[in-house]
DNA sequence: ACGGTTTTCCGTACACCGCACGGAAGGGGT
DNA sequence: ACCCCTTCCGTGCGGTGTACGGAAAACCGT
């Protein structure tokens, strides 16, 4: 029997899998990154792989997993070759672990502000991917080998974790505000004038907060010092 | 001319709107308590007001500010007759302001667990409401009693409603998987055994980590009492 | 070489979503 | 009697996640 013609025969099939789930993770990543979690969908998804949405699900089963890859993915982003190994026997200084914890969650807040739709998605689900887990193994060691051990490092684990996705979440939103230049100005008086207008009813916060130009960097770095110094008090050093 | 037969008459109008702000808000509340933010949609809403879908547009122009309503509304629910006032000369002891905030994120935990979808909000959004800011002037205002100001309290704020709202979040989201008492001892299993099978990739979290069975209110008191010594550590009390 | 099985891809369809638009109906003012 | 304004909402449009079933290529045993 003859072949059809050719322009009826369609493409031919790739010897190996177009898609995989390393390029749904990559492209999703992507998205999340250009339209944020309200713009992701699974629609859009295939459409930036060029594939029909529902060959997604060959390899995922749903969108929440496609979220839950995505968010371990950019997890893994976080640099965790850090110079606290079982040094020499002289050990490091005592204090050390402060350093060490300092530069992870500057990591992680360079992280969450590259892919600002991270902290929504921390909290919302359980983090047992492979990157997450090595996080947290991560501030887990540091805190043990500053001494901590059983309730008191978990509740360290979890102060110094909770303030960093809380905060960087609100300064992720702050800065999406205020991304639209021309939305910027407007916002910042009107939020202002918003307080001022009712500085009789909230006087000290009228007295004392800025967000109108708020430092993020150097605000980041005073909350963390609290914690730690929280912390401090507990490791005997 | 003469009225048309009863029967087709319809519904008499009442004199008063059947619909108002409050109620949409109140039934908002409840929507999002029962089926949580992803159950959450302004059809439900509306046919728990037994009313049409586009009635609610009357009183709110888009979905979001349904939301950023409803939040606002429960944080009303936290309560701020509080015993820091402006007291005599003598003035409360110093670290009273310790109790004062231990006391008001004890209520901020209680209302996001009545209605768990809290957390997930905060942090997404500007948090510009009365209520809002009456919880955020009486955190400011316990830290100003206390000798804070500028951005040392600012800091300090951040760091206490951080780790209050990051913590309920991860609470919630435990609590929410084991709900379900078929799924409870699975999860509680596979959860453990999932991370005993990594236990050599990741020792120390194996050796301190025990999710399965935490102690929510205990854990929670231990985090906070870190947050406050490295405020305390501010304050010269 | 060939038939069957498995893998990969995806079109269609369903139930649901937010919300723009325009109309209907009643109340109040003049 | 007239008109307008407030309140209510049916319809419709363009989107969503995903269940189902089919088509075709690749692989495999004979």
């Amino acid at each position: 029997m003859a072949d059809r013609p050719v322009w009826l025969r369609g493409e031919p099939r790739r010897r190996r899998p177009r898609l995989s789930l390393e390029r749904i993770v990559a492209a999703a990543v992507g998205l999340l990154d250009a339209e944020g979690v309200d713009g992701f969908s699974m629609r859009r998804l295939a459409a930036r792989l060029d594939a029909g949405t529902m060959s997604l699900y060959e390899y995922v089963s749903a969108k929440e997993d496609v979220l839950d890859l995505a968010l371990d993915a950019v997890l893994g982003e976080i640099d965790l070759s850090g110079t606290d190994g079982p040094g020499g026997t002289g050990g490091p200084g005592a204090g050390a672990w402060r350093d060490a914890l300092v530069r992870h969650v500057t990591q992680s807040r360079r992280v969450m502000r590259a892919h600002p739709w991270v902290p929504a998605l921390v909290g919302t689900r359980p983090l047992l991917g492979p990157n997450a887990l090595a996080g947290s193994e991560r501030v887990f060691g540091i805190l043990a080998a500053a001494g901590l051990a059983g309730d008191e490092l978990t509740a360290a684990a979890s102060a110094v974790s909770s303030y960093v996705t809380g905060f960087v979440a609100t300064e992720n939103m702050w800065r999406a505000r205020m991304r639209d230049p021309a939305d910027e100005a407007d916002l910042r008086r009107s939020t202002h004038e918003h307080l001022a207008a009712r500085a009789d009813a909230y006087p000290a916060l009228a007295a004392h907060s800025r967000p109108e130009n708020a430092d993020f960097d150097a605000g980041f770095r005073q909350g963390l010092d609290i914690v730690l110094d929280g912390i401090a008090a507990r490791t005997g050093s």
